[in-house]
DNA sequence: CTATTGTAATGTGTTGACAATAGACCATTC
DNA sequence: GAATGGTCTATTGTCAACACATTACAATAG
């Protein structure tokens, strides 16, 4: 093979949908901030047809509400009973990662989360949290996608999305870190049980 | 009040959305079917804008598996081990559910819950069971909507409709009946302990 | 005969124009 | 003055045509 890293092609609408997201994680779109279609498409130089598609994608995931011929706007947060049980239910779901993962790692699959760890830290000495937080979930979803592929990570993604919204504030960097470190630790030392408890730490 | 049975208005794409759902479910189409959009959209008297948008749902729902520029086709079933994960994570969205309306549903709540059991028993004597799985399901999604609005019923749906796919038998007919009785009766009795413990054995 | 490349056909992605609807604003009435 | 009704505008829903990607098949070279 020529090159080890895989560069990652990513749709027209994926690529809008994750800049969607960044913004309304950033705050830059607080709760009942309304989308305009129009507007969207003008500013990505596309058409309606595919801002529709992605704005579906997001109310489905939970980012977004509309309602017919309302249009949609960015979701409210949850209220705290509910926020509860859909961190419940995430860590219902790492947890069966971490389960499933506990000595099937590669050595290269270890590689890759150190290099997202690398970033993560990185991230964080550049004091951009929004990056902070991709990375963050980008760690989370390479474990689950490892261990139940595109079809889990469809049904734990929404958990994760509805709880950034949630919680916007960033914990302390060294905590951040280290609590990720500390899974990946667990997991290289095929601890299962350690790694489980690391994650459920993280998720909050 | 005029009727106090609100006549639901479904939204076009709603009602394709429904349409394909029973296929799929029915078992009409298997996994693996190929869903031409063109097709859809003469077969609905659309254009295809609007079967893209319900395709992308369906997507989202778990019912089918689309790639880029290939088209989408129905999901097969999940590995076991996925599928004893989604049991789980629903079990505790409606053991939330079951917690959250205890002691909480009105008198017409109760009368609506008996009005969908009489139908789902009047379509087991049709043995009309694609009919009986609809009304299954929206005899949990009326509690779980009750409990936790459109936001719950969105993240509850589609680990029904993947347990669906798994599987199409049904139940014997007697127990089918009961099993959602006994939740009733339970839900009347305000008896949280039993509800839950109902609403488990009925979710497998 | 096999493997590779070019080509046609099928189907999806995208677009811009048109139709229908919701919400705002204003006039009218009691 | 509050409530009812009717327009008007902005925005969403729908459509038909076009642009592009993928697949399958046929032609060619080795």
């Amino acid at each position: 093979m020529a090159g080890n890293r895989a560069t990652k092609i990513l749709s027209v609408k994926d690529q809008i949908a994750e800049q969607l997201r960044s913004d309304i994680i950033s705050g830059e779109m607080p709760p009942q901030t309304k989308l305009n279609e129009k507007e969207l498409a003008e500013r990505f130089g596309l058409s309606r047809g595919p801002i529709r598609d992605v704005i579906l994608q997001l109310t489905k995931e939970g980012l977004l509400i509309s309602r017919n011929n309302c249009g949609a706007s960015v979701n409210s947060v949850l209220e705290p009973k509910l926020q509860r049980l859909m961190i419940k239910l995430r860590r219902s779901i790492e947890e069966y990662a971490i389960t499933e993962l506990n000595g099937n790692l590669t050595d290269q699959n270890i590689a890759e989360l150190e290099g997202i760890l690398a970033s993560l830290e990185d991230a964080l000495d550049r004091e951009d949290y929004t990056e902070v937080t991709k990375i963050d979930i980008s760690f989370h979803q390479y474990l689950i996608y490892q261990a139940g592929g595109e079809e889990l990570v469809n049904i734990w993604y929404p958990y994760v999305m509805r709880m950034r919204l949630n919680y916007k504030r960033i914990t302390s960097s060294s905590e951040c870190v280290n609590e990720h470190r500390a899974i990946l630790e667990a997991l290289k030392a095929q601890d299962s049980a350690a790694a489980v408890k690391a994650v459920k730490h993280n998720i909050k």
